[in-house]
DNA sequence: CTCGATGAGTTTTTT
DNA sequence: ACTCATCGAG
């Protein structure tokens, strides 16, 4: 490949970060700058200028998506497999070195990994046993002081026990938490990154083979790195000056969960001969997109510094609108949509961002009254959901019987009879033989303990794991997912589980098969070679929970809060809900740090626009079930006037004359037709066809018709400037 | 075990 | 207002 073809499609500052002779790096990538290209362009140009062999690059994102774009793009560019290149998210690299490495890590070969939803229920059971009350001890706190301690390095023991008995409790949960987890053979994600760091700082062999080995090591999005993954980062680049890192502080916005956006200092102080380059031209947005970014942006302290431009015009002015209230918004929202589309544009061009998931529901209601396909970001995602997490602990229990979280998932679903008394009397034996839940159970089958009929039911359950293992030997892992789906009885459960829901199941767990043949077909990492299969898949299902929702491809609107658009770009951008209260959230208000990290959060937002940006409120708000009349966000006014221009919304918009009823979908058509509006849902009279309700409406002005669902003469359109509909 | 009542909480999310 | 989880009754 030419040299011309790496160096030419890039801008001078980005040439200056690709080409720079080796050295401790720091580039400040704007929203919109082509922080990815310099990357990918940086890992060619080591490769074939430097002549790096891929072997020694370490490439580190946050995300699965990141790491496989990355790696896509770089294959694209070189034309060759980048196969043998580490490159992954930092609990991935951690999880393959951990395996690696396991004995010396003193961790069982078939160690396994708890997704945050196993912590919990973990952090719960250990509750019960320790015989504390979940009102004073909340699970969700425990978990995220667990969590927390890890990310900064800290273990139950290296904290000094503390005077306050509250605070006493919650080193003794962790103390405990550590301890059921190393005998069950199970690591967190924090203790990823943990253990890693931990085995690299206390085995200067191990460390210095993968400092030599690496020879450069590239990060992306660095400024949501924690301690533990900075740390980890010195260790491996310490004094070498070999370390490269993409990042934004403007776009930090994951302190919450342990992000620390000083890092970007402290690898400026740790790093003495770093160079610096900045990003600011912008390839995506207009000027006033951009200017108005750049104002608000400008509030914050301490920061690094950026401003972005473009070489395009300024594009059109931001578009704020007042909303009366938060259905006002949707439809408003869902109109212009509406409209957008009318003109060609393509659905998935077109974004609603929120502050919080809930927001959702008002912007789904309006689209689906205007018949627009929409998909929303979130929620569950594959390997999350009940029913495969049901079939992937029996696959784990058949790899290691003493993971007890996956044994008590199991040990009655689907319902066995085996009930709580018999699962009281297993966990006490195992507390008093401080061994697993399988060893004690297979003890109590053979004492004398259980009543007879609950002693059958247990060492039947026992013998079904030990047959299904036994059966499972040697098979490819589909086999192993087909047999362990049947055989468990799970599919037979969710098929008596009445509804769709049940069909659902029985099909996710039918994918779960497939799911299971795909990745047994793609080629094993050379890595990981010596790993079962199963443990593989285990791991990957942990480590990569997959996506949310299906149907990337339909044309849809796209609906997801402000966190989920990090990264992504749209024509036309809608940020709602810009309320102090709201956005800013209420828990920011007060704290000025966190009040930065929801500034920077409507910069992430505003950033993603490339060329239309709207702006909402609501001067109303229903929230918890009480009307709120909130302020307009405070980041509104942050942004020079120049830059907005007010929107009205052309006609008259209705707003509702009585109460709804109850039962009622909760959703005014805002019909504008002389100054009268109507409710879906609402009751209208006509003079030749009788009683009706609305269904649906569309269109406005002379142009609004509505469909009525008649009694007498059926379902019809009608043109309301013709039509003389009466409320009823 | 399944259903319905009751009560608490209600930003953001990856790995 | 609404969801989610737990708890008690059938």
């Amino acid at each position: 490949m030419d040299i011309t073809a790496l160096v030419d499609p890039l801008n001078p500052a980005q040439r200056d970060a690709v080409t720079a002779p080796a050295s401790a790096m720091l580039v400040l990538a704007g929203a919109g700058s082509g922080k990815t290209r310099v990357l990918v362009h940086r890992i060619a140009w080591l490769m074939l200028v430097e002549q790096v062999s891929p072997h020694s690059i370490l490439a580190v994102t946050f995300t699965n998506k990141a790491a496989r774009e990355m790696r896509g793009r770089i294959e694209e560019l070189l034309n060759f497999p980048a196969g043998n290149m580490w490159m992954g998210t930092f609990h991935g690299l951690a999880h393959r070195l951990l395996r690696r490495h396991a004995r010396e890590t003193g961790l069982p070969e078939t160690f396994q990994i708890l997704d945050s939803d196993d912590q919990y229920r973990l952090i719960r059971r250990i509750l019960k046993t320790l015989e504390l009350d979940e009102g004073r001890f909340p699970p969700k706190q425990i978990q995220w002081y667990i969590n927390a301690h890890k990310d900064e390095g800290h273990r139950a023991r290296h904290l000094a026990e503390s005077y306050e008995p509250f605070e006493r409790q919650l080193q003794r949960i962790y103390r405990v938490y550590e301890e059921q987890c190393d005998r069950a053979g199970l690591v967190d994600f924090g203790e990823l990154l943990l253990r890693m760091h931990e085995f690299l700082r206390d085995n200067p062999e191990p460390l210095e083979h993968y400092r030599r080995r690496f020879r450069h090591v590239l990060v992306d999005e660095f400024q949501d790195t924690n301690a533990i993954q900075y740390a980890w980062l010195q260790l491996l680049t310490q004094g070498k000056d070999n370390l490269f890192v993409v990042g934004d502080d403007d776009q930090s916005i994951y302190g919450w969960r342990g992000a620390r956006i000083e890092n970007l200092h402290r690898f400026q102080h740790d790093n003495p001969n770093h160079r610096l380059v900045r990003l600011e031209q912008n390839y995506r947005s207009t000027g006033n997109i951009l200017n108005a970014a750049n104002a608000l942006i400008a509030r914050n302290e301490g920061r690094l510094g950026k401003d972005l431009w473009t070489s395009g015009g300024s594009g059109e002015p931001i578009s704020l609108y007042a909303a009366f209230n938060e259905q006002d918004e949707a439809y408003f929202v869902a109109d212009r949509i509406r409209q957008w589309t009318l003109e060609g544009h393509a659905r998935s061009e077109a974004a609603i961002l929120y502050r919080s998931n809930a927001q959702s529901r008002q912007f789904e209601e309006k689209l689906i009254a205007l018949g627009i396909p929409y998909r929303v970001y979130g929620g569950l995602r594959f390997f999350e959901r009940q029913e495969i997490k049901d079939a992937l602990a029996y696959l784990r229990l058949l790899s290691n019987r003493n993971d007890d979280p996956s044994f008590e998932r199991v040990i009655n679903t689907p319902t066995r009879g085996i009930g709580t008394r018999t699962v009281d009397a297993i966990r006490d034996l195992a507390k008093d033989r401080e061994s697993s839940l399988w060893q004690a159970a297979v003890e109590l089958t053979t004492a004398d303990v259980l009543p007879s009929r609950a002693r059958g039911l247990l060492g039947a359950f026992l013998q079904l794991i030990d047959k299904l293992a036994r059966q499972a030997a040697g098979k490819a892992l589909q086999e192993q997912v087909q047999l362990i789906v049947e055989g468990s009885g799970l599919i037979d459960h969710y098929l008596k589980e009445k509804g769709e829901q049940g069909e659902t199941r029985v099909e996710n767990l039918k994918e779960l098969v497939t799911a299971a043949r795909q990745f047994d077909n793609e080629a094993p990492a050379a890595d990981e070679e010596g790993m079962a299969p199963l443990d593989r898949f285990l791991a990957h299902a942990a480590l990569e929970a997959g996506e949310a929702q299906g149907d990337p491809f339909e044309a849809c609107v796209q609906l997801m809060s402000l966190h989920s658009a990090k990264g992504l770009e749209f024509e036309l951008v809608f940020v709602v809900g810009l309320e102090d209260g709201l956005f800013p959230s209420m828990q920011s208000l007060e704290d000025p740090a966190r009040l930065e990290e929801e500034r920077r959060l409507c910069y992430v937002g505003i950033t993603r626009a490339k060329r239309k940006l709207y702006l909402c409120y609501a001067e109303s708000r229903r929230l918890y079930g009480r009307d709120s009349y909130p302020r307009p966000s405070r980041f509104l006014r942050e942004i020079p006037a120049e830059h907005l221009e007010e929107v009205r919304m052309r006609g008259h918009v209705s707003r509702p004359v009585t109460a709804m009823p109850k039962g009622e979908p909760g959703v005014f058509a805002h019909i504008a037709a002389a100054g009268a509006g109507f409710k879906l849902g609402q009751r209208v009279t006509h003079a030749s066809f009788g009683e009706g309700v609305i269904l649906q409406a569309e269109g406005e002005g002379s142009q609004a018709r509505v469909q009525v669902n008649f009694a007498k003469a059926g379902t019809k359109w009608l043109m309301l400037a013709y039509a003389k509909l009466e409320p009823a």
